[in-house]
Order: C-alpha cells, then structure tokens, then sequence
RNA sequence: GCGGGCGUGGCGGAACCGGUAGACGCGCUGGAUUUAGGUUCCAGUGACGCAAGUCGUGGGGGUUCGAGUCCCUCCGCCCGCACCA
C-alpha cells in the first residue's frame, strides 16, 4: 500500500529545486519563440487573497504550458506599491508608508512562493521604488517635451475626506471609489496626460484587439464615446447679446431636427452665460444656483431640468425670420462638444423634460413608419426612433441619414462672415487624463515652480527627484507641502528661488507601463531597451480582473503610444491577448445581532434545502446570507495560507481551476477543495500502482487505453491554449477513471503505464509538486533522475491513435433516438443506409411504415425520417 | 434611460459548425472493505412510469429530417455606462 501524498512536505522541496536549477529565470539572449504571459500585479496590501490565487494559477498555467511547448517564457511578477492604502495605514497606525508597503511585499512574495509559481522573480519590481520612478519621471519629461502633458484648470472631482482629487473613473455613483464620501466639484490646475490626442486612434484599434474579450473592447468604445456630428453656428441677434456677440456655436448629432428646435441653451460656465450674467442679478443668482448644486455629484444625478432665459435671441440657420431664445440650463456640460446645444424637444427626452417645464412646445419632425403625420404628436416621451422626416420643408419625406446629409451639406457650404455656418466634427466623450495628486505616496512630478521663469522641468540628469522620508502624517493635506527642505529649492533655469511641485501622480501612471520594464527591469540610465522591448511585446496573454476593463487598460493603451512616439517602444499596443477571469465568491453568515461571521467560525449542518448554520464556539444559531465577492467587510474570506498549510498549494491551484469556467465567478467551498484532495491522493496512488506493474510487460500499440490517452493529450492541450481550464480539469478526470478501470480490470501494463505518465505531464501545468514527486515515483526523469517534469517537453501526441477504425453512430427515427449502429469508419452512405434500416429498434418505430428519406451526416448521426 | 450578457438536474457546470442533452465534479442513496471517524472500492442518481415508453435546456410561437444552439415574442436575473446633445 502506497503511503499518502504529503503535500507540506513535497511542495517546500521541489520549490527549492526548482530555485536551485533556476528554471523560471528568463533570459533575453535565448533564441527560442518567446511568449510573454502576465498577470496584473498586485497592490501590495498585506496579505494576497484568494482572488490572487486564482489569477496567478490560471497565469502559471500557460507560463508551464508554454515552456514545456518549448517557447522562452517571460512571466514576472512585482508590486503597484504606492497609493492611499500605505497613508491610511501612517495616519492609522503611525508607521511610515514606505516601511509599511515594504513589509507587505516581503509578506505577500512569501505567500506567492509558496504557491509554486514558476515566476522570474529575478525581475521584481515595486514601483516605489527610486530605481523604478526615476524613469516614469524621465518618460514625463519626454512626454511634455513632446507635447503630452498640459497644465490646466479643470473642474475636478475632489474627495473631501481623502483630501485629493479623484479621476472620472474612481467616482463611482458620485462618490470616492476609496472613501465613499460624497464627490465634489473644484476647480484646480492640474497636470494632465493628453490622452484626447489619441482619441480616434485608442477607438480604431479596439477592432484589431482580436484576443481580447467583447465585453472589454465595448466597454472602451463607449468610455472613448465618439460620435460624429455636426458644429453649427447659430447667428446671434447683436442687440440682445450681452457685447454684441453675433455668434454661437453649438454640437449636434442630430442636425435632421433642426426645424424641430425650440431654443438654445448653453452651459452655466459657458462664457456666454457669464457675460449675460453681468447685466442681469436674477440670471447670476440662477448660475450660482447651479453652482452650489453641482458640488455633489449625487445632487447633479437627481436634479430637474432647469434654465433661465438669457433674453438673447438666434436667428434659425434656414429661416432668417425664425427667431430662438437662448437659455442657460443646468443640464448641459461645458466640457463636452462645445458647451452649448440647441433643443429639440420632440426627440430628445431631456429637451423635451426642460420644454415641458416651460412651455416652449415641441414639434415632431421624424415620424415613426407606423404613424400618421398628420396626427402624430409628442407630450411626454421624446421619439428618438427611425422614421421619415415631417415638418420640415425641404427635408420631408427623407430618411433621417439623408437628413442629416442634406443639412450638413448645405450648412458647409453656406458661408457667414468669412466663416462656414457649419462644419462637421467628431467629437469624443473622453477627457484627458488629470494625473495630479496632492498625496505624498506617489511618484513627484519632476517639476520646479520658479516666480521668475515659471514652471521648469527637473533637468533629466537631476532624477529622480526621490520622496523625502522625513514625513509626518499628524496633519490633513499633502506632507511634502510642509516640507520646507525637500519643497524649496533653486530653479535650474536662472538659479533663484523655486519651489518643487508638492503633487504626486496618480498611481495609474505607475500600472501604465511596468509590462514594458519587466523585460528589462534593471536598466539604470533608461526605461527600457527599445529592441528587448520590442522583442517581448506586446504581452502575448494578460490576465486580470474585469474591475480594470477600462482605466488600467485604456492608460496603459495610451502609455505605449506616448512611449513610442518618444522611442522607448515600437509599438502601440501593450496586449495582444487579455483574459478577465470571475471573483472567489463565497457565502456570508451573520449571527443574531447581525454582525458578520468567518466562514472559519461556522460549523453547517444538513443539506440543500435544510441547510443550518451554527458558530462553532458558542452554537448560536447563525443565519446563511447570499454568496458574495469575498471581502473583509463581509467576513467571508478564506486565507490562501490556511488552505495551502491544511491541504497544499497543488489542492488550492486545482480546486481554482476546477469548478467554474475562467471568466465567470467560482464559489469557494469546502466541499470543493476536499474534492480537489481527494484526486490528488487519487493521482498519487494510481501512480504508486503503476509504478509496481512489471515494466517490458505488454505493449499493445492500439491498446483502448492509448487511444484514450492521447485523445486526452490532444484535447488538454486544445483547452489549456483556449483557457478553458475547467475543461481540461473534466477530461483529465476522465483519463484517470480510465486507467483506474484498466488497473483494475488487468489491463495493457505498458498503455497503463504510459497514459499514467502521460497524466502526470497533463497536470504538471496546473499541479506542479505533485505532478514532481510522481515523475521521479514513475522513474521518468531519465539517467541518474535527472530531469524534472518542469524540464520536460510537452508529450508529443499520436495522431494515428486519433481516429478510429470503426465509428458507433446514434440512429433515430423522427428526431428521436432509437438506437446505435457501429459501422467501419469508411463506411459509405448507402451502406449504413441499408444497415440501419434493417434494425429490429428502426423497425419497431417505423410501425411499418416506408421510409421517406435518410440522412446520413458522415461521423456524427443518421436520421431515418417516416 | 442607453449598451451588453445570461437563464440547462439538488448544486457548479459540459454539449466546437444545428446532429445521442446532462460529460466531469460536488452532493445524495444503497452495498463492500477498513477504521474511533475521515478514507478507499462497487452500483445508482433529470422527471413520471413496474415496464415498453412519455416528457424535459425560463414561457409561448416559428424555421428544420433534426433546435439548449438559429429567428420572433414575452418573463426573470446579472453587469457596464449614465444629463455626452
């Protein structure tokens, strides 16, 4: 009897092994095909979770499978180390961000290790690191020579307890994604990376992103949001304007309603608004209304339409008689199209809301197909559908695309003051990318502020420009601001006073290019070397959370643009193929008084339907909540670390890998990690008792079990490529209660031994310390136990073994099956027709009756139809 | 509101192009072995039925020799965006 497998004491070994052999260790000089696999980097928080465990395992899966294919694989590992958590834990705990985030990464690269990832860790980095921000620094020089970077004032989200601004992204239902507090609007001059000039080209290119999901290409496209449309400008009345100002200038993308329009309505900060509100108190009073509203995000969701009618009359472009008042609503935003719009409120739902509340009116000018245009009207719901074009003069009866043509042609062409009255434009919803913080535990932007000169760029021999320790956090606010010595400093340009600039950047910046530095991460005088870049990118498959579908990845998008238009890359595109894989979800439990409960703490009971929960200590009844993201707030986490010291980290990988397809949410269980035991023990024994059969004995070459064997081969391999790991799991299941069947039932020793082997190699990507002990039990790492499974090539499949000679082909009658028929695999047409028909199952259904018609599908079925 | 996705046994899920629905795992039932128990092995496990068989992939309809898969329609759930003109 074979002893049982001892994962605590199999899996430290090999991993020294393998250390000691430096397996993982990548090195760019190798001329094999190379592949690099990636998996987003961790914020060094303190411990990983499990939602770690799943993404790194599903990651080392294609790095081990990659290199037994034989490719130099690049797959490192390191830390997005600065950000909010790290100041929380100094103001919290009184300890320094830097010694905290450090003794997070020694904890977390412990617990990494000991998962038996094949990582090259000889290419860590953390990007807190000098040696690591020193060239973010340089590349934001470059950057801003180039002209990408602007200094701007901007309306910013602004959370009032973390005390810092807060990108688009990170305010989510009008609050900070960290703090939750209610988000304000401020204005600030900020530094932003112009991410707008690659606008059109970040939207193209997601048509080309092949390998990555839809769902993540989609969410891109309407983050980017472009829209192409029309500029129209409208000709004012100059004696109504606040200055004589005879023009206006809105953005439509509906210009077919243009004989629908009711009025004009520019943004409050439009600077029409302002100089109308110079004349008129009761119109500033509106504006400073709208103002005091709209520092709450949550405020501006819920609020009415509302305006105020500037007095200021437009003139319709196609009717010099037509005259429209020109409001100032508090629903239009200055920072898109042009600040301005015209109203058309028959098919615009929020036009349509504003007319409503001041009886403007609304005409229809699109009527539905199904509609009279003579009856057909609109009162509370704008028509935002297709149809044919009403009410308006030389576009009736046209269909709204050659509406929209016909206005855009003739307004193009008609020329006012010098000046076409329209031009056509494509407009973007996305703004450029504000990376300012005014945090300390970030990455300094290599600027000077000079009363003299104004702002100076840190000459490049001067980086980095490091963060000073000698920090405290006693005090709201940015502590580099307090920091006289660190702050105040000459200005490289004329030598006379300056003042470094106190804010950080945001930490999206850090997670923008560290793919590019792995391939060379010790490079000190320059972010990377443009050929080995080139070389390794773009990451050949990266995986990640969902949660990053569009901030991470549309920075990192841009990054690569701006790195290449400055010659650290010579490519565009940093990821050639992205895998968002699902959470770790597991139950809650709450007890009387409704606090949460671990899931370590409960003890169930029953089954299905009669589930019961109990604590363990005291057996107060506990009630079972719904299944959710495991979070620390929930309590309903399990720790990597008591899973790996109860059952191994080879049960933990296969248990991830197991249950639920990759992309979608997997549920932790206890019953499913037991299970994952059990056919680890289940993989040792069928190897101890292959491993006692008597070797040379057998040796059919077409035994069943091959056949089985390398189908399953085949078929792994098929999934592993596709990420479909739960299947590979399912087939590898099947392999084994083969060859169980054939242990028992005295089969092929020599297939038996082969397909155990094989196994072996087929969970060496997925169980890695098991899958070594069993290669050196099996005598398979050749002379003098060389060589380990780690080492070893994927096995070749045998593609005879494939195709079989005889097929067994279900037969049914009607579309209902009624019976097998095993013919050769050449079998022809007419032959399985006439076989099949004198089937006693085939007669019994047909009842007598002749048959109509028989479908052969070569391979698959036949199909007798009565 | 706009955009997208998904509904299959008690549960997680398989089923590539329309071709044997329910692979594989979990759970459960019965039996065997061993044990203090976990373990291991064998058999069974969509529903109804003694059986032959009938029904069955959210509901209804359609296309087809044949539909979980394609089309129409309704219902339910989930996710993303949200005053973007």
């Amino acid at each position: 009897m074979v002893e049982r497998y001892n994962a605590k004491e199999a899996e430290p070994r090999w991993q020294a092994e393998w250390a000691a052999r430096e397996l993982f260790r990548t090195s760019n000089d190798d001329p094999r095909p190379r592949y690099y696999v990636l998996e987003m980097f961790p914020y060094p928080s303190g411990r990983i979770h499990m939602g770690h465990v799943r993404n790194y395992t599903m990651g080392d899966v294609v790095a081990r499978y990659k290199r037994a294919r034989g490719f130099n694989v690049l797959h490192p590992m390191g830390w997005d180390a600065f950000g909010m958590p790290a100041e929380n834990a100094a103001i919290q705990n009184n300890v320094h961000p830097k010694t905290w985030t450090y003794a997070n990464i020694d904890a977390m690269r412990a617990q990494l290790k000991v998962m038996g990832l094949s990582l090259d860790w000889s290419r860590e980095v953390a990007t807190c690191d000098p040696s690591y921000y020193r060239h973010q620094q340089r590349m934001f020089l470059d950057f801003l020579d180039a002209g990408l970077v602007t200094r701007k004032t901007a309306k910013v989200n602004w959370d009032p307890i973390d005390g810092t601004v807060l990108a688009n992204e990170q305010v989510i239902d009008g609050r900070g994604w960290r703090s939750g507090a209610a988000v304000e609007q401020r204005e600030l001059t900020q530094w932003f990376f112009k991410i707008t000039d690659y606008a059109a080209d970040l939207d193209a290119r997601l048509d080309t992103l092949e390998r990555w999901p839809d769902k993540v290409r989609l969410m891109q496209r309407n983050w980017i949001g472009r829209s192409e449309g029309l500029l129209i400008g409208f000709a004012l009345d100059p004696s109504t304007s606040p200055s004589g100002e005879d023009r206006l200038d809105i953005y439509t993308t509906r210009p077919d309603t243009l004989f629908g329009a009711r009025f004009l309505a520019v943004a409050p900060d439009h600077p029409l608004a302002k100089a109308a509100s110079e004349r008129d108190p009761a119109l500033a009073g509106f504006i400073s209304e709208c103002r005091r509203l709209g520092t709450a995000q949550e405020a501006i969701d819920r609020a009415d339409k509302l305006g105020f009618d500037t007095g200021i009359r437009a003139t319709h472009p196609f009717d010099p008689a037509w005259r429209l008042p020109v409001y100032v609503a508090n629903f239009v935003l200055l920072e898109y199209g042009t600040g301005a719009i015209f109203g058309c409120p028959a098919h615009d739902q929020r036009d349509l809301d504003f007319v409503n509340r001041y009886g403007l009116g609304a005409t229809p000018v699109v009527c539905p197909a199904d509609q009279d245009p003579d009856t057909f009207v609109v009162t509370d719901t704008a028509y935002d559908g297709d149809g044919r074009m009403i009410n308006s003069r030389f576009l009736d009866g046209m269909s709204i695309g050659e509406a929209k043509e016909e206005v855009a042609s003739r307004l193009e062409a008609e020329v006012r003051d010098g000046r076409p009255v329209a031009s056509r434009k494509v407009n973007f919803r996305l703004r450029d990318w504000g990376i300012s913080r005014q945090r300390y535990w970030g990455c300094p932007i290599p600027m000077i502020h000079c009363k003299r000169c104004g702002i100076v760029p840190v000459p490049r021999e001067g980086l980095p420009v490091v963060l000073p320790d000698d920090v405290s956090f006693d005090q709201p606010g940015n502590p580099l601001d307090r920091h006289p010595i660190w702050r105040d400093v000459s200005c490289p340009s004329c030598g006379g006073p300056g003042r470094r600039e106190t804010d950080t950047m945001d930490t999206f910046v850090d997670s923008s290019w560290y793919f590019a530095r792995f391939t060379d991460p010790h490079l000190a005088e320059v972010p990377t070397d443009r050929a080995v870049a080139d070389s390794w990118l773009g990451v050949d498959q990266y995986i990640g959370g969902i949660e990053h579908a569009i901030l991470h990845l549309l920075y990192s998008r841009f990054f690569m643009r701006a790195m290449r238009r400055v010659g650290w890359v010579g490519r565009d595109e940093p990821f050639d193929g992205l895998f968002t894989q699902g959470m770790v979800v597991h139950e809650t439990y709450r007890d009387a008084s409704g606090a949460w409960v671990q899931p370590a703490d409960v003890r169930l009971e029953g089954m299905s339907g009669g589930r019961r929960a109990f604590h363990v200590k005291t057996s107060e009844p506990i009630e079972i909540g719904p299944i959710e993201k495991m979070s620390k707030s929930k309590k309903n986490t399990v720790d990597p670390d008591d899973i790996i010291a109860s059952y191994g980290a080879d049960t933990a990988r296969w248990f991830m890998l197991s249950d639920s397809p990759p992309e979608r949410d997997v549920i932790w269980t206890e019953e499913g990690v037991q299970g994952a035991w059990r056919f680890v023990q289940r993989i040792w024994r069928l190897v101890g008792d292959a491993a006692e059969l008597p070797s040379g004995a057998g040796g059919d070459p077409v035994a069943p079990l091959r056949r089985t064997a390398h189908k399953t081969v085949a078929a792994v391999q098929d999934d592993i490529e596709g990420l479909r790991f739960n299947r590979a799991v399912a087939r590898i299941h099947e392999l084994a209660n083969a060859i169980a069947a054939e242990l028992q039932g005295g089969g092929d020793p020599a297939a038996i031994r082969e397909a155990v082997r094989l196994t072996v190699q087929l969970i060496a990507p997925m169980m890695p310390h098991l899958a070594e002990e069993c290669w050196r039990a099996l005598g398979a790492s050749g002379e003098g136990g060389t060589q380990l499974v780690a080492e070893a090539p994927w096995p070749e499949v045998d593609v005879t073994l494939l195709v079989e000679d005889v097929i067994t082909l279900p037969v049914q009658v009607n579309g209902r099956k009624r019976a097998d028929i095993t013919v050769p695999r050449d079998a022809d047409a007419l032959a399985i027709e006439a076989a099949v028909l004198s089937l006693e199952a085939v007669r019994r259904a047909m009842e007598g009756r002749p048959p109509r018609k028989v479908i052969v599908v070569p391979h698959r079925i036949v199909n007798v139809v009565a």
